[in-house]
DNA sequence: TTAAAAAATGTTTACGTACACACTGCGTAT
DNA sequence: ATACGCAGTGTGTACGTAAACATTTTTTAA
């Protein structure tokens, strides 16, 4: 069992007092050059881990952590990356982190620029984002380095952003497993993938899902399937039931329907009422109306994005960063968890993610 | 913004010292009902939460936490488990925990007592147990409980043991997965349901998965599927591999093979021999070489146990209840993970689970 | 009734770190 | 010569809790 070394100990090994070793540890000047040296010397040798511990209730101060992210009353998928935001909240505030909420609508700029610069206005000392929007993302990610805030993103990656953690799931990959498993349940026939009403700044991320499923597809299904991607009308216009009907009229051998987005429920509902439930549905994200659907078994498997882990990470890794100063991976990407209905208990039983 | 409420502001209210609040809170008796009385009258009232930060500061005593389980280079099912654990470690001393590792041959009840006897020996503040052989585990479950000695079981549930928390599975469940798995993939025909040289003392633990199997099928392939339970000769005999050949031949229309373990490479390797790779295979958990055969699509699924989370939570758990003194759930299920070829890569890349 | 024992209560210190503050030389400006 | 600034250094206190220790009050026994 070896024995902890304290400040004390180095300052005494250094034959220097503790706070000239506590401003070499931290860099805060003010040290010539011959303490300087032989404190190093003493540090190189000695490994020195201090004790976190003691370090948080010393400085305790508390770290504000600033959450963006869509509004979950305007799009239900974003529910489950505040519960998990939440819940490492409630595990973390012990360590004296506060958390403030930011919630845009996801189809707007001028409410993201808004909350944006709510949230910069709260002086807080790191950042999670869901970065949904590309533009406005990336000025935001901007005026967060030179603020010298740190930056976590989640859910969306973009390239070009300049931040020092991002969590979420290898889209391209996500998409050859929805092909996968819809080579393995849809007999073989048309193949269709939907695109709901998307938005133009999805189109990356939604982008890496079908180009992972067609990959799939043209090296595994080629003789059984044929693809063909659709955009069908928004949910929210009364055309949507009919682009589907008609679709499904113009290509009558379909037997499966991959949705890349969470809104699988949308088109569940409507075979429903087609009387289509035959066809073999994957979509995206336990949310409670695919669940509806999943259980009745016209979704056939979902694709689990594991939004609160990510938003669990999320908090847990900018508090490691700035409460325990420890370093944190730069790329974090979470399971593709498949869902079905058998197993699908097992993963709402899961509220609590600790670790 | 709250004003954080320490044991001084609450000795001041009660108009006590806060020795005495200390003594309430701890319960170490001493205090008369008068000043008990005034004490328990504010902490009711404040909802006091202790600083864990200080509390494990101040009491700087290193936990030693026991860890019981099976030797994986005799089973290599265990080396994920053990994985777990070095990183909740990794994670966790500088808590001040110590871990020791204490690995017992699996199959061999002398093994298991004489490593519990050294566990023992150490005088552990905490126990992890993998309690695979059930006679042994209860006669050391009853040493703990009179040492005191709390202990958290993972991965097999006994009932009638005592302890603080077990995390692992729904057995029964992932049982009714596999079936479901099965239906999807394998054509109609025969199912066999194998048992692998498997030892008397795993029965419950296995027949739950085995029911849950059977009870799928009866509701949902009873016109597809004719199920067939099959023991096999242990895999190191040299008589395996015609065990399985001849059970084979006896049922040739055989569509899908259900390996109640991690041992389902053992079929693979058989099955690839005799050519017949077509067979739909489904087993469980991600060791090595179940994985080159999930590769080389000879395995279809694999339900992936989570073992190394398995660990990885033991240890947090233990943690803490000993160092924070937190309330830990008695009962944690862990996600029953289907596991694909395609969705594979997404499981392994995550060595690391804080998280 | 009083000394001793026991119970109740109050006070102090330690945990390891961070940081404000105090102090020491030394050179420069007044 | 005295005051001042300044870099370098050392000391003390706070963070909130736990636990050892010291003191007071109450109870018990002679």
């Amino acid at each position: 069992m070896t024995k902890i070394i304290r400040i004390k100990d180095i300052a005494e090994m250094a034959n220097v007092s503790m706070g000239t070793v506590d401003r070499v540890i931290h860099n805060r000047g003010k040290v010539s050059e011959d303490a300087l040296k032989k404190v190093l010397e003493v540090l190189e040798q000695i490994n020195y881990k201090p004790n976190l511990i003691a370090r948080t209730l010393s400085s305790s101060k508390t770290q504000r952590l600033a959450v963006l992210l869509p509004d979950a009353d305007l799009d239900p998928f974003w529910r489950s990356s505040i519960l998990g935001i939440r819940q490492a909240y409630s595990e973390h505030n012990q360590f004296g982190v506060a958390v403030s909420e930011y919630l845009f609508d996801p189809y707007s700029g001028d409410s993201f620029r808004e909350q944006a610069r709510k949230a910069l206005e709260w002086q807080p000392d790191g950042i999670l984002l869901a970065p949904t929007l590309r533009q406005e993302a990336l000025a935001f990610a901007e005026a967060c380095q030179t603020n010298q805030i740190p930056l976590v993103c989640f859910n969306t990656h973009i390239n070009e952003l300049a931040m020092l953690s991002f969590i979420g799931q290898d889209l391209h990959q996500s998409g050859r497993v929805a092909a996968e498993l819809m080579a393995m349940m849809a007999s073989p026939g048309t193949i269709l993938v939907t695109h709901i009403g998307e938005q133009v700044q999805n189109s990356v991320h939604i982008g890496a899902k079908e180009t992972g499923f067609r990959e799939f597809m043209a090296q595994k299904g080629r003789n059984h399937f044929e693809v063909i991607t659709v955009q069908l009308a928004s949910p929210t216009s009364p055309d949507f039931e009919n682009s589907l009907a008609q679709t499904l009229e113009t290509h009558p051998h379909t037997k499966g329907i991959y949705v890349t987005t969470s809104k699988a429920y949308e088109i569940a509902r409507t075979l429903e009422k087609l009387g289509k439930t035959h066809v073999c549905l994957i979509g995206y994200d336990l949310i409670d109306d695919n669940l509806t659907y999943l259980r009745s078994g016209t979704i056939n498997s979902l694709i689990h994005q594991n939004s609160d882990r990510q938003g669990f990470l999320g908090i847990s890794y900018l508090t490691d960063y700035l409460v325990f100063q420890k370093p944190i991976p730069a790329l974090r990407y979470l399971p593709l968890s498949i869902v079905t209905r058998e197993n699908l208990d097992s993963y709402l039983s899961n509220i609590d993610f600790s670790q």
